[in-house]
DNA sequence: TTAATTTCGGATATTTTTGTCCACTATTAT
DNA sequence: ATAATAGTGGACAAAAATATCCGAAATTAA
């Protein structure tokens, strides 16, 4: 569904708010460690989560990542997906056709699409926030 | 969603059925062609398909792709999807974990699996006989 | 100021996916 | 039989995704 990138990515997503709800930074070693995903590569996904503005970093010793408050409390998934894998899970035709549109659409799109739709609402209407929350509670996990 | 390979495979799947209803194999050239998908990928493709028994082939002039009319009156989406993309699609976690279940579930679980089964019964209750019709009656496409 | 720490960014490596090529087999028609 | 045709299967190539490495830049503390 989502590339790993992008898994990696929510997953980071969560820990650090996770930390930021108790204004805690977090450096990519412990992300990486509880989210189980390679060092390296998590490296560059939160590189680009900084472009994107869903997490900040600072640099240096007491450095590390963290999620602003004010962004925080109206984060939701669809800005992680974007950032990492782009919109063409909620735009993209379900059979390959270079564009979907409804003019000359693929025979499944009516019905895709609404699947599609479903899939963007939800992450729309999920913050981090509420599932770091989940994770706190014990009612969520990021590994295993 | 799907990988490139499903959706040819899919499109190819609904070619070849358009003209099975009418009794008419189909050479691997007017498949590529009408689906709009590179010839010799698109034969791996087809390979699979016919691996998996969802297409029937036969060599030699004359030789082409077709699927047989009993199966071809139940073939569902779902089963092309699988024979190409295998059922991780349907069984696993949103967010990467090994394993999706819900004694030790990722946070998006609940929901995610909510899209996730819509998507299996929307590819389990469309058959390839009902898109083939809607091309056939100009209401569907499968390029551009 | 210096040393230590932590992210950044570019280069490189590995793996998977996508795509191509071609000799081979099976089949048909002459 | 022979030649032509069409799918098969294996090797190979290219591109994209995933993953690693390392020096540079920024920041902090001593
Ligand atoms: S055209 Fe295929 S999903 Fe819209
Ligand atoms: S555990 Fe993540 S979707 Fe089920």
């Amino acid at each position: 569904m989502f590339s790993k990138a992008c898994e990696y990515g929510i997953r980071a997503a969560i820990f650090i708010a996770c930390q930021s709800v108790q204004s805690r930074k977090v450096g990519l070693k412990e992300v990486a460690k509880e989210i189980d995903s390679p060092e390296s590569y998590t490296s560059k996904i939160l590189q680009k989560l900084v472009k994107n503005e869903v997490v900040l970093s600072e640099k240096g010793p007491t450095g590390g990542f963290s999620i602003e408050q004010s962004i925080l409390h109206d984060l939701n998934l669809e800005k992680v997906v974007v950032a990492i894998d782009g919109d063409q899970i909620f735009k993209g035709c379900g059979l390959g056709l270079k564009q979907c549109n409804a003019i000359k659409p693929c025979p499944l799109h009516d019905s895709f699409k609404e699947v599609r739709d479903k899939l963007q609402i939800l992450l729309q209407t999920t913050t981090v926030l509420e599932l770091a929350e989940k994770i706190e509670y014990g009612l969520g996990f990021l590994k295993r």
